[in-house]
RNA sequence: GCACCCAUAGCUCAAUUGGAUAGAGCAUCGGUCUUCGGAACCGAAGGUUGCAGGUUCGAGUCCUGCUGGGUGUACCA
């Protein structure tokens, strides 16, 4: 049951009737809200002071006049209209014991499916499979699976698809390290391994001379600009005192640029050092010369069907899936598909010829352009070489979706960087004849570190997801082990607690920040015992479950009986209208695909049990009848959080 | 140069998209408890929402300007 849009049904037909312009009508009852403030009641109706113009009378007059059209009785307390003209909701207590009763004989906890489903593709993770996972990768794929289990949940038929990288230049870098560094016992032994030292190793090798040939460049640009301070300096003193605000602005800008040549000069000659300080990489950098090129060209090749370079592919890619489904296997995220780049490889020049003779697109410089008003730049789907972009396999790939699939959306979930690209590739679709789709680019923002720069390793590297997984385990391990001095549990019940607990609090402190913004990234606020953490909402599951290993009551029994949910204290009353907003909280998720709203309410959940749990006793409480009363509420509560959590990938443990 | 995003308590973040006295967590200080799981609870303190104007019944949110940061920007993904 959802509550708001009770309200919101009740007050429609009394709205209808009272303003002139229906069209208005949706946006009035959008008003109508959960209370800011307890002491408000639990929801407020705001639409009576904007209805101040058109009706010409005092908003409290109008609130008055709709309160009293308003079929409001057998749901909330009388309204009461307050200030300038709120109106004031407050449910009745016997409404919602009624509804909790009914949710907590509910398998969907009272949430019913969608009325009208609708058909989304989701778009996540899409990692390189020739490079291991990075800390980049987790929001994307943690925001997206959680967006499809919440979907999903409503009702709605939903395609997860990992579009991953496999056909791009990295599986050139792992051809040309095969052709020319292989380790073959290494590769019969561990294929993954060695094909990830081989990425590694050409990679490190290409990357040197690409530094050693950038170095001059940025050597050049630093005295450039060296050489302009100096003039401006010298302007500003033979200028006098009038010291011109532009000329001022231009000053501290070189400056800035300045420093970050010198720090860019340094990372490069650190690269470099690094590798000419190891004999044996030097010598490799050394033989191979013009590896940059070489790497280009076995992609080319691989693009172009060559038979040795495709066989190789097709020998690698499974290997390298390997690897990283074992990193989705951990966090626990599954596919529906895994049509990567490569899936659409042959569809890419009837793309483009399609474009064309769509008049859409036409030959600019060289190379193959869609323009598009309100853009600067075209959006290229084919390079003056021939070689086709990923812009061309985006469009490749939502024609293939909605020939396949026939979605009413599609959700990229891709970090906010690629904006303008998403802008540009959604005006090109619809333009293109995909307008019937709502395609939106959900973006998130970047995973800093405490240096409010992107999350790195102390080695300067953005961190490897594995690696960060293990240490948020390992940390957890720590914290399991200190709370249970007794050793209550096994060692491995405590490895399973520890696995739950570290990756839950990984993904819950990243699903609990608005998407948009960037956020820090710290194992201690993940791990937070009390506090917004998947600890503390894990904790309440557990605590509820063991009241019922102490009470010595199955959930089935007391369910099967005749106890009934009542509300007798204020505790209990907060707890219960808080377990009825669930609905509330996932309406919210998937409105605008953010779960940090599902894990707000998560906490407010967990923060009311504790509440409840501290004032009201249960198993010693009174009454036979307020004790199955309140171990419903605990029942409820714990499957509430449970499945709260289980749609943003988070388990739970009975014992922690 | 142009475009987009951001600036909120000491720190990290919210704010139901224009609603009442801007909320949480952490840290700090004080309190509760013969523990239905203390990985707990209750309370206090903490704010000119970067600055200056404007729009209206009402602005952290919308508009203009400024300051300070970030990102993107014709053939990488």
């Amino acid at each position: 049951m959802n509550p708001l849009a009770l309200l919101k049904s009740r007050f429609q037909p009394s709205l209808a009737a009272l303003v002139p312009d229906q069209a208005r009508v949706g946006e009035l009852l959008e008003m109508i809200r959960p209370a800011q403030d307890a002491k408000f009641g639990d929801y407020q109706a705001n639409f009576a002071m904007p209805l101040k113009k058109d009706l010409g009378q005092p908003p409290q007059e109008i609130a008055r006049k709709i309160l009293a059209a308003t079929d409001l009785g057998d749901v909330c307390q009388p309204p009461e209209v307050a200030g300038p003209g709120f109106i004031n909701l407050r449910l009745r207590d016997d409404w919602l014991t009624d509804k909790l009763n009914q949710a907590v004989h509910d398998d969907r906890l009272g949430i019913p499916p969608a009325m009208a489903p609708r058909t989304f593709v989701i778009d996540y993770s899409s990692p390189n499979v020739a490079k291991p996972m990075h800390v980049g990768h987790i929001r994307s794929t943690v925001i997206g699976d959680a967006l499809c289990r919440t979907l999903r949940f409503l009702g709605h038929r939903v395609i997860s698809d990992n579009h991953l990288g496999d056909w791009g230049t990295q599986f050139g870098m792992i051809i040309y390290g095969y052709k020319h560094f292989v380790d073959r016992a290494a590769y019969q032994a561990a294929p993954v391994a060695e094909l990830s030292r081989l990425y590694k190793l050409v990679h490190q090798l290409v990357d040197f001379h690409e530094s050693h040939r950038a170095m001059p460049q940025v050597q050049e640009r630093f005295a450039r600009r060296a050489a302009e301070l100096d003039q401006l300096q010298s302007q500003l003193r033979t200028g006098g005192k009038a010291v011109d605000k532009k000329l001022s602005q231009s000053l501290t800008k070189l400056g800035q640029q300045l420093h970050e040549d010198r720090e860019e000069l340094a990372a490069l000659q650190a690269k470099t050092a690094a590798i000419a300080a190891d004999t044996q990489l030097a010598a490799l950098a050394a033989k191979h010369p013009n590896i940059d090129q070489a790497v280009l060209a076995e992609t080319a090749k691989l693009h172009a069907d060559d038979p040795e370079n495709l066989r190789l592919w097709h020998e690698f890619l499974p290997n390298c899936r390997d690897e990283i489904a074992r990193v989705y296997r951990r966090l626990d995220v599954r596919f529906d598909y895994e049509h990567g780049e490569s899936f659409y490889h042959d569809r890419l020049a009837a793309v483009v010829e399609d474009l064309r003779n769509k008049g859409l697109a036409q030959d600019s410089q060289g190379a193959v352009c869609v323009f598009v008003d309100g853009f600067e730049t075209p959006m290229i789907v084919q390079k003056k070489d021939g070689a086709f972009l990923y812009s061309t396999t985006d469009l490749a790939t939502i024609q293939y979706r909605m020939e396949t699939w026939r979605p009413d959306a599609i959700l990229y979930v891709v970090d906010h960087r690629q904006s303008e690209h998403f802008d540009k590739l959604f005006a090109v679709a619809r333009r293109w004849g995909h307008a019937n789709v709502e395609l939106q680019h959900i973006k998130f923002g970047t995973v800093m570190g405490s240096d409010g720069k992107p999350y790195k390793t102390r080695e300067g590297v953005a961190a490897g997801l594995e690696s960060l997984l293990d240490e948020a385990v390992a940390r957890a391990a720590q914290v399991v082990a200190e709370n249970d001095p007794e050793a209550t549990l096994s060692e491995s019940e405590r490895r399973d607690v520890a696995e739950v607990v570290g990756v839950g609090g990984l993904k819950f402190a990243d699903l609990l920040h608005n998407r948009t913004s960037d956020y820090e990234f710290s194992y201690e606020k993940m791990l937070l015992k009390s506090g917004y953490s998947a600890t503390y909402a894990q904790y309440t599951y557990a605590r509820c479950a063991s009241i019922f290993r102490k009470a010595g009551v199955e959930r089935d029994v007391l369910l099967a009986s005749a106890a009934r949910i009542g509300l007798t204290h204020p505790a209990e009353r907060a707890l219960g209208l808080q377990l009825i907003r669930l609905s509330e909280a996932l309406a919210e998720t998937s409105a605008d695909y953010m779960p940090n709203h599902l894990t707000a309410y998560l906490f407010d959940l967990a923060k009311s049990y504790s509440t409840f749990f501290e004032s009201c006793p249960v198993l010693k409480a009174e009454t036979e009848d307020l004790r199955a009363s309140r171990l419903l509420l605990c029942d409820l509560t714990a499957r509430t959080i449970r499945l709260g959590l289980e749609l943003l990938g988070i388990k739970v443990v009975a014992k922690m």
